[in-house]
DNA sequence: TTCTTATAGATGCGATTGCATTCATGTGTC
DNA sequence: GACACATGAATGCAATCGCATCTATAAGAA
């Protein structure tokens, strides 16, 4: 197909495969180990990181990448679950904040481990650190 | 974290935050032109290239990388939207067969240019040609 | 002000997914 | 044959997703 060289096809196929195959694995073990979702995780991490460890639902949802209604229903689930807390926000009155709490950040600590270990024996141990370190950057600059 | 280094998570977030971006544009830009999911387009091509444009359940299973019921439900679909056809299976009385019909063929064949465009200008037009081969051959051997 | 349009977020509903279980047939052992 | 166990496939049910829509507030124009 002259529109689109093999070469990207086949980039494209691997691409959705292995990130498919991978996920599936470490959701999987993760879930066996008795963790929540890997999404919570991700949620969690960036609310820990973000200044007073509160973002808005907006900003949430552009830097996971998720629909809007995903992030308004994956925060709900957080809150519900202690996790974060819903706080109004001062700025503007249509939005929130969404702040991580103690319990939330507890979690998310001693979860990272599980996550880690996952990562490395699905991925890491399986390139070399060379390939590695140039698939993240290939991939770095597709972001 | 000493069993996971850091060009390793990147690679994951990385690999995980691009696969989920491409595929969301590529789906929704195919879902705009009319066209079924990819999930359809991909079981149809496997089915298109197996001898006798026929494959057993399991088979597409394992080619999809889907879990089982999910390879299911999708053949019920193709089924039920003529696009494939159920066959007994003489050799194991458990087992089926999974024709691809005329018009499933003619589906695929159609859709295929959609496709490669949408592949073409999402990733390929991103990344040179021997980025784009990099790639492929790192994810290949994650396979 | 009032009207229009844009943005933040929630939600009803139908489709899809994941999990566990079920059913049916095949395989191996005795 | 009779049994236990493995494998192919379907399905009930609850959770989740995607889409479209809705509410409320903000921002700007007339």
């Amino acid at each position: 197909m002259k529109t689109c060289p093999e070469t990207t096809v086949r980039a494209w196929v691997n691409l959705v495969r292995v990130e498919q195959k991978l996920l599936a694995d470490v959701e999987a073990e993760l879930k066996a180990a008795g963790c929540p979702s890997l999404a919570w995780y991700d949620a969690l991490l960036e609310l820990s990181r973000a200044p007073g460890g509160r973002m808005r639902p907006v900003d949430l949802e552009r830097a996971m990448l998720l629909p809007q209604y995903s992030t308004s229903r994956l925060v709900d689930r957080l809150v519900k679950a202690g996790l974060a807390i819903r706080q109004v926000c001062p700025i503007d009155g249509r939005g929130q904040f969404i702040e991580i709490s103690g319990e939330g950040r507890r979690l998310q600590k001693r979860l990272w481990p599980f996550y880690a270990e996952a990562i490395q024996r699905h991925l890491g141990a399986r390139l070399s650190r060379e390939e590695i370190a140039r698939l993240g950057s290939l991939l770095g600059k597709l972001v």
